[in-house]
DNA sequence: ATCAATTTGAAAATGATTTTCATTTTGGAG
DNA sequence: CTCCAAAATGAAAATCATTTTCAAATTGAT
């Protein structure tokens, strides 16, 4: 069955709501707000939709700590400077806004021929504070 | 309840197994390994055991297409160079060495206060190949 | 050798995601 | 507008990775 050939209501519905979560959204989250705003949309139509979209790069999966995949909405160009650095000890995670981050991209478009499309990138590692209780 | 207090036999061996997979392994494939070779060891130790070394920066998380963690031993220093880009059409997987990559672990340690722990990230969006079969 | 704290693992529970399949919707053709 | 085949939908069931529970086994300090 070809995919992604009519533009129904769902779809159009689904597109409008994930431009309200700018920290991402879970499909659970996105399910909960649907149901209050009552529109008709099951759970199945909103996986495949957001796969659609994910495939369009419109949105980005990621992961959280458990095992359930999060997603955000991207319109953004390539210069955004913003990423994530997420502790592996206390699962804290912090924001960053640093040019560092752009100069990677346009770094990786001039050398390596690639345009990498999300800004929203999660660097595992340890924070400041749990550094000093690992024994390494 | 303390946790990691003592080195026991099933860490170890579990120490020892995930060295020989250095493309990375899921549980299953673990679990599997350790079956074959007569290891009784079971399931929920091995979970406890990499979500341990993964607090300990020994074992990398990280996530492919499916929804199943996989994971990476990995002793390298924070000087690794090595890192995927993954395009989000083809699906294709580039490895990259480029001291563009350290040099960003650099600073962040320095200028952010946070060791990045892994070296294996993976940066999505459209390789060459791709980027113009997309309407942007 | 003793013992309290830690670790283990089988089984059950959880919960996200996928599959199934009958029904409904879509959009082009006539 | 009507017809129709292809595509989309959704409720329910299935799948499957991961977590929890808890009784039994192991660990290592004393």
């Amino acid at each position: 069955m070809a995919r992604n050939q009519y533009n129904t209501k769902s779809r159009e519905i689904i597109k409008e709501e994930i431009i309200n979560f700018p920290n991402g959204f879970t499909i659970k989250e996105l399910k909960d707000t649907l149901d209050s705003k009552n529109y008709k949309i099951g759970l199945t139509t909103i996986y495949r939709t957001i796969e659609l979209l994910k495939e369009e790069g419109i949105v980005k999966q990621y992961f959280d700590s458990n095992n359930t995949a999060s997603y955000k909405y991207t319109n953004d160009c390539i210069s955004d400077n913003h990423f994530y650095l997420k502790c592996v000890k206390c699962e804290t995670i912090y924001h960053v806004d640093c040019s560092c981050m752009s100069d990677l991209y346009d770094h990786i478009l001039k050398t390596h021929k690639f345009a990498i499309q999300t800004k929203n990138i999660i660097l595992p590692g340890l924070c400041s504070k749990c550094k000093n209780f690992i024994n390494l």
